[in-house]
DNA sequence: ATATTCAGTGAACGCCTGAAGACTGAAAGA
DNA sequence: TCTTTCAGTCTTCAGGCGTTCACTGAATAT
């Protein structure tokens, strides 16, 4: 690559992990302008413009960094995922690393979800249909819930992601290695086992 | 109450209003301003002053309005439930109406639980806390779950109210009488039964 | 009847915002 | 080598923001 453009990726990724540091001090992203950005990336406000034309359009770069990250979500709970007995204490403590590694895109996530422009909103929406169905994939692959078609297991997996997502915005609240945070895993824990005995109950009709 | 007493209440419940107003055309709590409610409901910005401090006090009393809606949705829902067969399909049915009628503080409830100020946050969850216990009231009146002790029914209630505010981000962005809109009622219920089955099926350890 | 209280007014403040436009200087291309 | 491209700079603008303060006038209290 040039050295231009390659300037330019450098500048353009400072603003995009910019926009997350400000997400991860506690702002939401829906009130962060474009002065705020271009200040915590280190370049004057109007050089923004050289790369995105509004916080939107930067929002919608930073669900494709989301979209890598649930990709490698499922790849990592995937590969951790050995013994058969374990996979829902395996699959919830690759979660909780990966909300503590990425706690700026879980939170830019959550709040983007329900609070962010309609564009952004259904990208997201669509970011976790996408992943929904990566886990059915793993899911029919390992033939999980062998008396399931691929519908039954997306409306149990969308079950599994709804609360995933939901339980995201709870752990993004409480600090590590406190009581509360190990209540609210071991609760997500149950839930799981929750869904997989009624989803190896299912009957159709 | 005296005239002055009840005038101020009145523009109280203006400003009230006018920020729920704001948030259902579109808005998102956390940017609307002081002077955009202060003008929605007719008064003078600086009047704002003399029924809050600033937005956010405004939005913990939008939780209270938010708390007496849920309070009022478990009532409809339990006097609604008289054939057991059919509870799912009309607690869903009553949800949706809710959520229909009362668009604004649903999504006020789903904006702010993840992208509120921490106190508001915090009061959210509170309320969606109070939420769950009360169900859980009415599913131990009603000998749903039998073999459950009250804190296997409050993890499985918390699962169930978990479904339902992650649902109603989607619903809120449905338009009524479509075809997506049915199916995802149809998917929230499905979800319901598999949550239900698997709540019967629960064991302890 | 007179004095006090107080919800709502209106002007003013300094600050931050998104955006337009002319400019700079190093990299790329001829 | 000379010209062009273009990411980043600097200045400037109008407009919205939260907040202050002195004020008004009707409701209340004495």
């Amino acid at each position: 690559m040039s050295i231009r453009k390659e300037k330019k990726a450098q500048t353009r990724s400072a603003l995009l992990n910019a926009a997350l540091q400000l997400v991860k001090e506690g702002g939401n992203f829906a009130t962060i302008s474009i002065r705020e950005i271009a200040k915590q990336a280190g370049i004057v406000p109007t050089a923004f413009y050289r790369h995105f034309k509004d916080t939107n359009e930067l929002g919608l770069n930073l669900v494709d960094e989301l979209s890598a990250c649930l990709r490698q979500l499922v790849r990592s709970t995937r590969e951790e995922s050995t013994s058969n007995s374990k996979i829902i204490n395996n699959t919830v403590h690759v979660l909780d690393e990966y909300i503590q590694n990425h706690r700026e895109l879980f939170m830019f996530m959550t709040q983007g979800r329900t609070g962010g422009t309609p564009e952004i909103r259904k990208a997201i929406r669509n970011e976790l249909n996408v992943f929904s169905l990566e886990i059915v994939s793993d899911l029919a692959q390992q033939q999980s819930f062998p008396a399931m078609n691929s519908a039954q297991l997306k409306m149990v997996t969308d079950l599994l992601v709804s609360t995933i997502t939901y339980s995201t915005t709870d752990l993004l609240d409480l600090q590590e290695n406190t009581v509360l945070k190990t209540e609210r895993l071991t609760l997500l824990k149950q839930q799981f086992r929750v869904i997989a005995l009624g989803a190896a109950e299912w009957r159709t009709q």
